[in-house]
DNA sequence: TGATAACCGGGGCGCTCGTTCCGTATAGTG
DNA sequence: CACTATACGGAACGAGCGCCCCGGTTATCA
């Protein structure tokens, strides 16, 4: 079955339609109804529905290219000179993006063989910097993938004005500074590890 | 209106209902259906509406006891000789409960007037311990608070086995480190970044 | 034990939301 | 310009869930 190429209309119809979700989604969550996307978009649910199989479909969509995107700066990263900022610094992007985006929790969690690149991107990016000795050896991609989630829905959840960004940093301030690598001295948190 | 004492039956069916509804809420968190509740506690949606004006009602009064007994605890902790330990192990009770209590953010973000007094007792810990030089003073209980449930959620993410018990400690083991004071050579921790 | 008031169960209402269907409008084509 | 495939819009359907109501049941007390 060829694709036969989109109706003028159509094209047009799909494009608001994405633009529509993307900003509904940010803002409200993957809860946010069908309806208010669809009346964002100027068009009927109908018209989602001809365009995407199901909510969750145009929530992949979305979500997918926002995804892609993180996998690709996490890549880039990868091959910095200086792993620990590299690393650092991809965490304060996503908690920048957390501030701003509602469903970020979701598109991470839903995100479906896309979600094994970004861990394996994610997984490269925290090993190189603990070769480089700027994170603690005691934690793995599935620690740093619960640390993320956490920090995200924390940031998320005051109101969502400008004070919040002091916030935001802080809430960064802490958990980069629990991913560094413990003082030699004193061994009080690290415990035996496995 | 003097609450005349309740028939014995209704008294028995009212505690059916509330362990029933402290089970599902923990399991299944908020959302989960009150038909569910009445069917576990053996009784029918009328009653459990006999009983409590509404589903919220009820969650309030299943969570207001946890979030009591925290609250008491925290107090208990504010008057320990080592502020700093009080203040880590009262972390780490958090992070213990939340490993079993699916419904402890919602616990947190609900609890009307108990909340005043939850955050009114974690400042006095949090202060104290800061006073002790135990935790960095650039954090409140603001950002006290968002770490608190951002640390919940990402410890209650991932299937509730016992593997994830050495999760949870890991994650708690960099909040924690995160929290305590910067060294003293570097001091900028999160600075701005590309 | 019988009268009375409190209580129970579950069927049902109203609402929300995802999804589908169909009559109508429009883009593309000879 | 007419004709057809394609797409549009929104009304309608069904499922899930919070909440209410009423006929039947049960505890309590004289």
């Amino acid at each position: 079955m060829p694709d036969r190429p989109l109706r003028a209309d159509a094209r047009r119809n799909r494009e608001k339609v994405l633009r529509a979700a993307r900003d509904a989604f940010a803002e409200s969550g993957y809860d946010v109804p069908l309806d208010e996307i669809a009346a964002r978009a100027g068009v009927g649910p109908g018209t989602v529905y001809r365009h995407f199989p199901a909510k969750e479909a145009l929530f992949q969509a979305v979500v997918t290219a926002r995804i892609e995107d993180l996998i690709g700066d996490a890549r880039a990263r990868a091959t910095a000179v200086d792993p620990g900022g590299a690393f650092f610094g991809f965490l304060a992007r996503v908690a920048q993006e957390a501030t701003a985006k509602r469903d970020l929790p979701d598109a991470i969690a839903i995100a479906g063989s896309l979600q094994d690149s970004l861990y394996a991107a994610l997984d490269v990016l925290l090993r190189r910097a603990q070769e480089a000795g700027a994170v603690r050896a005691d934690v793995g991609t599935r620690e740093l993938i619960a640390l993320f989630k956490g920090m995200v829905v924390g940031i998320r959840g005051g109101p969502a004005g400008a004070a919040n960004e002091a916030l935001r940093d802080r809430i960064v301030a802490v958990i980069t500074d629990g991913l560094r690598p413990p003082r030699a001295a004193d061994a009080g948190t690290a415990a035996s590890n496995s």
